[in-house]
DNA sequence: CACCTTTAGGACCTGTTTTGTCTTTTATAT
DNA sequence: ATATAAAAGACAAAACAGGTCCTAAAGGTG
């Protein structure tokens, strides 16, 4: 249960080896996908997904590749793992698209809140930059 | 991310089913299935693998049907969710399998780790019993 | 014993998601 | 112009989710 996917693991491998950069230096995605054995168009996928959400900063033609969008310490592992694999939902019931009427009614609700809850602030206190170290 | 499966979310719905019964009674699983609201040979499969595991005595043949195998109070949620999810593993790299050497090098292992412990604590401190109350 | 009831077990099936690949297009620097 | 890189979109194999269906086996009952 819970498992993350290849694609949420990669995409931190990504991210951590962004942050392991020199400020300002670019890396393109052929290196990126090497150095973190991830295959290289699935990685580009994805870094293409994060360049929308601005987790980072993509530049085409010579000299360009990718670089984080923002400081490493000001992107949390929370904000990789649900850009790539929606947001942490433990149970259907809790997406809150009124699929679940038990919220009053039924105790197990309660405890996959707590359970989101927990894991969303352990995500959320974790950042890049700490991983990079 | 981390989804309860459909069949994890009935295989509590039946576990609750079954611990608000009087003791010592029957169910069929088709009265089980009908009052749950899930489809009845996908649950006569997970009963029959519970029953396997002990967490229900099943009988055949008339007045026969299932039971809990033990007090209700004595089935924690995680034994339930793992029963039919598998241990809760939030990446592959916690599985043990020495597929993962990342163990004393990668900086995101343990927070993986606290992940796992955290969501085993929280559904290990919750019986069935609790939630048919 | 014959027969009915109820779970056990196995084979099978369909749709979705995961995990990618391949090709073409667009932007940029030289 | 040309070379370089990312962007975008179509495609596909494999695994998984979520079931169904049929037969067998066990246990009561007349």
């Amino acid at each position: 249960m819970m498992e993350l996917t290849r694609k949420g693991e990669y995409a931190i491998r990504g991210m951590i080896y962004l942050a392991r950069q020199a400020p300002g230096k670019m890396a393109l995605i052929s290196e990126i996908a090497e150095a973190t054995e991830v295959p290289q168009t699935f990685l580009a996928k994805i870094f293409q997904n994060f360049a929308k959400l601005g987790l980072v900063n993509s530049y085409r033609g010579t000299g360009g590749g990718f670089m984080l969008g923002r400081a490493a310490s000001r992107i949390t592992l929370r904000e990789v793992v649900e850009a790539v694999e929606g947001p942490i939902i433990p149970n259907r019931c809790l997406m809150g698209n009124g699929a679940c009427d038990f919220d009053r009614q039924c105790n197990v609700h309660p405890v996959w809140r707590r359970v989101q809850s927990q894991v969303v602030q352990i995500l959320e206190s974790v950042t890049i930059e700490e991983l990079a170290r």
